[in-house]
DNA sequence: AATATTATTAGAATGAGTCTAAAACACATC
DNA sequence: GATGTGTTTTAGACTCATTCTAATAATATT
């Protein structure tokens, strides 16, 4: 375990967000200001193959990366723009029920307007 | 509507594929040899905000056009390398038993192993 | 048919991510 | 604690999808 990838994992872990790859350089350099834009790129392909972690789609594509490589949902607010979690018990046994596939993994994405963000809406 | 939309429309109307604007641009040139990637990439997006068709994101995060843009679940096959359509009737009522948000839409992406994938292992 | 508007074009520019080859490091062994 | 070996890091070059630009062409309007 390099130092590198143990500030890339710390910062990973550190907050709720779904930092994006620049996300994690720019913070990682805070604390390792050597650190290479390749290094982020190299463990967090790395940490993901070990199941480690989990890169999810942001809402144009882009690459995020989840603390947790075990599937849930996102939900994407259209109000704050931030990401938040959340679970459907027994998910894969429900899209069973729907499609005649056997489901290794799955990525649920939802477009909307948080609690926080409605109770704002006066 | 130019022949340069007609034509991008019928691209992906054609088939079941869910096809890269790359490829969209390709087979509209046999059609259209002067297009250019400027002008498939300016009508994907225009389509797209007019609720023609739907972006939806690739395995590695690369887009992929839909000719729909009603949204359902997507099974990306390990094996064939396909993606299929399905639905979960209902489900952004299944999404709001589990979620304290105004949903506006979702994407649901499988990867597992296709129905003919499955059968053809021995 | 003339004009105004909007879309198309080729190619330059951008930006996320990958590759390369040399230098630095981690870890096991002496 | 020094040494050797394999792995990781580094800076910067490179790639590829996508966007931008500004001149040209096609479409729609009168």
């Amino acid at each position: 375990m390099t130092r590198q990838r143990a500030v890339i994992l710390e910062v990973i872990r550190s907050d709720m967000c779904h930092h994006t790859a620049e996300e994690i350089f720019a913070l990682a350099k805070e604390r390792l200001p050597s650190i290479s834009r390749a290094t982020v790129y190299n463990n967090l392909k790395a940490l993901e193959e070990e199941q480690i972690i989990r890169r999810i789609n942001g809402e144009d594509g882009s690459a995020r990366y989840d603390k947790s490589y075990i599937p849930h949902g996102h939900l994407f607010c259209i109000g704050c723009r931030k990401i938040y979690d959340f679970d459907i018990p027994d998910f894969p046994d429900t899209i069973s029920k729907y499609s005649d596939a056997v489901i290794d993994s799955y990525e649920l994405s939802v477009r909307g307007i948080c609690h926080g963000c409605k109770s704002k809406l006066n």
